[in-house]
DNA sequence: CAATAATTTGACCAACTGGTCAAAGGCAGG
DNA sequence: CCTGCCTTTGACCAGTTGGTCAAATTATTG
């Protein structure tokens, strides 16, 4: 029922999100326009507007899909695992997505820092939860003397900075390294950095 | 000559600078209009176009006047001090201006996650040599054994990453936190962190 | 293959955008 | 108080923007 058919659907309303994400993780949203959006999905700007209402439209969806994909890693940090190597887990899996999926940070960043207008609620519901929770098996950890003393939230901070680092200033990253991969010395780098501040 | 004169044009084009770093930072370049710009420096457009040719040159202003006081911090670095005493100073002098200049942050942030185009030069040239600077000095400790062995680039890298964050992740990070100030835990953190990683 | 439904498009629109300009208003020194 | 310069503004403009719509084109199905 809710369902969307056609393949022809699929396919465009597929072409367009990934038009969009390129385009809007760009400029933002006020910084992009349909017509750039229509372009790179190879489609007239009407034509765009038959399968989105608006571009606040095409905005939305992105987001709602990126924010399914962001929350999860976050979930899959196990309590009853090793404390230092379910969170070098949990740092590597971030790390991964800004790898691969760059697009999507930088889309998450620009939303970010203009205010987060559109997922405020989000970040003080859903996201808020998750990391009250985190923080609460992290303390545990700490209590029960497996890893060093150190705030939860702040960690948790640090891994996410660290590693969307690696996506949203691309440019900057990879002006200084020059030809250097920047994925290879921060996987290590990561480590080393959670290994001198956790193991006891 | 070059000197811009009278008191109401300093008064004037103070106002506008401060009025186009808050509408850019939150909306980038293209997300920002001239009208924004304009009413929050309290003035007519046309009037605002009396004290700068164009929006382009009001951001590049901006951006220009920042470039100057980001990249001095990392040159207060001494290679004749303790290394991890000036690492920890950096680290804290460039919280202090997430704390203190949040809207400067974005506004870099805003530019380089959109691909740097402004600043390019400048990433390549003076910021990548004096990374390279601060990273012979950060090599020349390791290989003295007064800190643990690090990758110096990525180590900066960390330090960006996680003092901007306070700034460009603002809303996230109050929505997580709530009322607590996050500039509290954080240099308490950022201190752990580099003594875990740094100190032999 | 006809008929119906889904898709695509050219032409168009009102609102907004960056920017111009001539004229008016304010302010200093003589 | 008057002359000349600095400052301010209302009216305006051409290009862009998000969005509409009727008509044309292309699938799909009985």
């Amino acid at each position: 029922m809710a369902k969307t058919n056609t393949r022809i659907q699929k396919k465009n309303q597929a072409a367009i999100m990934d038009a969009g994400l390129a385009v809007f993780s760009q400029f933002g949203f006020r910084g992009s326009t349909l017509d750039q959006v229509a372009e790179a999905a190879g489609l007239s700007k009407p034509n765009l507007l038959y399968y989105f209402r608006s571009k606040d439209a095409i905005y939305t969806a992105l987001l709602a899909k990126l924010l399914e994909n962001w929350l999860e890693p976050l979930r899959e940090i196990n309590a009853e695992g090793d404390p230092v190597q379910e969170l070098l887990g949990y740092a590597n899996r971030k790390l991964d997505m800004s790898q691969h999926y760059p697009r999507e940070s930088r889309l998450f960043a620009n939303e970010i820092i203009q205010g987060a207008p559109r997922i405020a609620d989000v970040l003080q519901g859903e996201l808020r939860g998750l990391v009250d929770e985190i923080s609460q098996v992290i303390n545990d950890w700490v209590a029960a003397g497996r890893i060093k003393s150190v705030d939860p939230r702040h960690l948790i901070f640090s891994i996410w900075a660290l590693t969307q680092h690696y996506a949203d200033f691309d440019v900057q990253v990879r002006a200084i390294l020059g030809d250097v991969d920047p994925f290879d010395g921060a996987q290590a780098y990561l480590e080393a950095m959670l290994r001198g501040l956790l193991e006891v």
